[in-house]
DNA sequence: TTCCGTATTGTTACTTTATAACATTTAATC
DNA sequence: GATTAAATGTTATAAAGTAACAATACGGAA
């Protein structure tokens, strides 16, 4: 999968590309570090894929129950904290929803953690890079002498299209 | 209530003098701004100071029974809607959580957005200022077309005592 | 291959967190 | 004091998440 255009985040693309792509990357990645991949994972992953955007978890175990595939929270949840964990898929804290990364670590299998724009008006999220500012964040924590080993970045506000919106309409 | 040490936001302190403090400020930021404070309000806001610490909404409801005030959800969600929404009590979205803010704005009434550290080992959570990170966070955004408007900001890890254990011991 | 131990999934039941909807009371203003 | 809006009380339920144990599938050793 392509790096967003910065300014594009928010902007309409070849999903199907994109996420035969993430699925690929995903499944590689998991094969250089020996993990898993099972169906149920695969599965649920797609589904976050395919829906694009934030979705809850019960969400997930309905699509999963449209298609005749078992379905009890802890199925979901399980596939979901495997996912989480290796960077899959993201956590949304401000939303109690999860949503497909964006941008699979390609070849490093490391996991990052981005910056999430929410927008307030149509409820879209957007994943963007955290860059230089996750580094500034861990030495503020450093100044309290505290030792950082996650963190949470949200934003909430207006996308691009919502903005416009308002100002023009 | 002192601004806070920025290398000592984890250490122990006059709890009951900065409780008073606080209920005051927030008293006059109130009366200042034509908001009621009512006693439920209050109340809750105090409990929370004399937690000193971040509270499930459910153990506050659990608090305010035992003092034979009347208890039941909704009654602790409006008062916390209330003094979240005016700054005086901050939301730890990881956390599903509630925590009185440290450093009420003084005289300016305006809300600020800090930067939590929240501790994986003992779960204390320590409130410190965003500072000038809040404005970079802001530009990231912007530069997606992005217009921010308000900033979720946690950082999970070791307090400095946590990390002292695990270090000596 | 067959057996064993571990990882994964299935299933039941439940806990925790949060809100909708409407009744009642309190407070501010005229 | 009557009117109206804000706040609180109350009932019921929605939404999110987990504990505990059973059943199954998988990966490697004998």
């Amino acid at each position: 999968m392509a790096m967003p255009d910065p300014e594009n985040i928010f902007e309409h693309h070849d999903h199907r590309q994109c996420r035969h792509e993430a699925m690929r990357q995903v499944s590689d990645s998991c094969a250089r570090q020996h993990l898993r991949l099972t169906p149920l994972r695969a599965r649920v992953l797609e589904i976050l894929l395919e829906s694009h955007r934030a979705m809850g978890a019960y969400e997930i175990l309905e699509r999963l129950r449209e298609e005749g595939q078992a379905g009890q929270p802890p199925t979901v949840y399980r596939a979901l904290e495997f996912l989480v964990t290796h960077g899959f898929v993201h956590r949304l804290e401000r939303l109690n929803a999860f949503m497909a990364c964006c941008h699979v670590n390609r070849g490093t299998d490391k996991r990052h953690e981005p910056l999430f724009l929410i927008c307030n008006s149509c409820r879209k999220v957007a994943e963007a890079p955290l860059g230089v500012l996750g580094r500034k964040i861990d030495r503020q924590a450093g100044a309290m002498g505290f030792v950082a080993q996650s963190r949470v970045v949200e934003v909430l506000g207006l996308c691009p299209a919502c903005r416009g919106e308002l100002e023009n309409g």
